[in-house]
DNA sequence: CTACTGAGTGAGAACCTTCTCAGTCGGTGG
DNA sequence: CCACCGACTGAGAAGGTTCTCACTCAGTAG
């Protein structure tokens, strides 16, 4: 019971060969004698021999690692794309190191600079900010291909990306409320500050999901002839309490929406409650659609309508990508870009005006 | 825009200097003259030179990573608590290697093994078996602390453990009940197969939560000097589904419980579901307890009442612990296993009887 | 002037594998 | 008998760091 790890030179001078040839045997590479090879794995079961994979790294160049980068593991969102990279990455034989940014630039870029000194296979990467490439672009500079998750960024051209189509999903909330007669629809979002940017068109690949979304919501009101009201555009944070306080400006407008959307399934937890506390039936008084199809949508009363997100799925494609750019590596194909669509599943938090 | 990584070597003959000084100036040890350090950062940027840290780490001995093992990252309670450890290590400097076991004996000694060879500094694992360690002794053996969290193992007696008192948790939520005036109160659980050996009274090492928080009930219920009766001990596999199915055998005894704890949060809203489906109204027919506050427990009506789990806490200090036995390297301390305790959050999914 | 100090530097070993290249040795075809 | 082949093995380089040890050189105390 030593702290010691008995390395392939140990091994070696027990079974009385070189180290070489204990390498072949154990690692299954290069020919080897049945008697010999025997002899290596006796020795090294002995000495509980375990290969040292830092140092078969530096040698063949691959560290059969790959380097996940998200804002918050705690949110269900990346927690189940996470499941679904690691579902297709681990049988490949390949382990994931993690990184939380907390949404912080400064953090993210801190885990990509360590990442690529850790020289990870490819990253999987969540961004922060939508135009701060500088980082990304240098570890793919240095050969380590990345794919970019859930959100876009600009400024770096080569790198694979797999994103809900989200202009689409909020669009199609926004008409299926349209269908329902309403007129009013107000929007609880992160992005409330990229109104005046989203309305003047800006390219998608500078904007976050929470913008797309936004924008989303003002082509479909577009479309229908409808104008864009700011004041049914209520700005809140990534939390809760946030988007309560946000509900609750909405509806206290002189002339309150019918409907709202909101473009986030935290938001939405907390526009519900606001709902629920101020005792308005919906969807009689007010209908409600949230983000992400998560269990307890269904355990509310009334169940809400939602734009469900193929969050395991987008992980599990990014996975599959990842892999498939690393093992093509010398064959370099052009970048692709992956929309995988929403689904509205509508139930009874919304209804005809 | 090569594929090429710029070495030590070579940024060391751009500066006209020998390896041994380019390293101490880029690495911050030893002695190097301020005109020279200037010289070895000035070609080191000019070649976006990044240092190799598996090289390193082969020198040092330290890969300033650690390895989580969990079962299911998904689930919010191993999300939570994974945030918890990651928001500690990382200002340590510290990386995660994360491995997701889907609950597989197999799949988790793989998974040490993997982590062993990349020579993590330490390892938080929650475990798939209670009485499997073959995999974690040979791990610590070879000097790589291990910290057990949720779920305790037998025969790793020298890793530390943080778990939360299941056995204080789910006796309090039937007592509880108690005092309300419940006295048939059932209980959905994974480990009804246990039931049993709980009842002999096992030692805690080879039980895994569900089998203490039955243990728990047992113990409450024969404190109040009632008996057990095994008709209300309901079996449930780890999903929604099969604890809706034990919701509805159990209300269809021909004397149902009046009042039922679910074990674990994804049972939870398994039993929520089948009360409502059924019509029932809560408190009023049945009573129901679950375990973990997340969110959609307040969004709810009633809002269930539910055993609160420290889960970011359970992380968090998983990770210190984790931390300090690294650094505390040579200082072998007698191994700590800490419990935290749960807290009864009653609201109105229980009531009188 | 000598001896000593201390800052700065370089040569080279060490960490542990994989991989290339050059053998050795028995067997086989000419 | 010779050339050759094929199966197996070993010596040693390479990979990029850190670290030890020895060295130089200027400054300083005696």
């Amino acid at each position: 019971m030593t702290t010691h790890e008995a390395s392939l030179i140990e091994v070696a001078r027990l079974a009385e060969v070189s180290t070489a040839t204990a390498g072949r045997a154990l690692g299954g590479y290069g020919k080897v004698s049945e008697r010999t090879r025997e002899r290596v794995l006796a020795a090294a079961a002995e000495l509980g021999y375990r290969p040292n994979s830092l140092a078969r790294s530096m040698v063949t160049g691959s560290t059969h690692t790959i380097g996940v980068v998200v804002t918050d593991v705690a949110n269900p969102f990346f927690a189940t794309a996470l499941r679904g990279i690691t579902d297709v990455t681990s049988p490949a034989g390949f382990e994931v190191l993690l990184a939380n940014t907390g949404g912080e630039l400064a953090a993210e870029q801190r885990a990509v600079t360590v990442m690529s000194e850790k020289r990870v296979d490819g990253m999987i990467v969540a961004a922060a900010r939508p135009g701060e490439a500088a980082h990304l672009k240098h570890a793919m500079g240095a050969g380590v291909p990345i794919v970019l998750i859930d959100r876009q960024v600009s400024g770096v051209p080569d790198a694979d990306s797999i994103t809900v189509d989200n202009d689409r999903a909020a669009a199609e909330a926004v008409e299926h409320l349209l269908e329902l007669g309403h007129r009013r629809i107000g929007v609880i979002t992160e992005a409330g500050d990229q109104l005046a940017r989203v309305r003047s068109g800006t390219r998608r690949r500078g904007l976050f999901p929470s913008a797309v979304r936004l924008r989303g919501y003002v082509t479909a009101l577009g479309a229908a002839g409808l104008p864009v009201d700011e004041t049914l555009v209520a700005s809140a944070r990534y939390d809760r309490e946030s988007a309560y306080d946000a509900m609750n400006r909405l509806l206290d407008l002189p002339e309150p929406p019918s409907a709202v959307v909101c473009t986030d399934n935290v938001l939405a937890s907390g526009a519900y409650r606001a709902a629920q506390d101020r005792g308005l039936r919906m969807p009689a008084e007010v209908s409600l659609i949230g983000f992400d199809d998560e269990p307890w949508t269904t355990l509310v009363r009334p169940e809400l309508t939602v734009v469900e997100q193929p969050t395991y799925d987008l992980g599990a494609r990014a996975g599959q990508h990842l892999l498939d750019r690393i093992t093509a590596g010398a064959t370099p194909r052009r970048p692709q870009h992956i929309q995988l669509s929403a689904k509205l599943v509508a139930r009874s938090s919304t209804g005809p005006r």
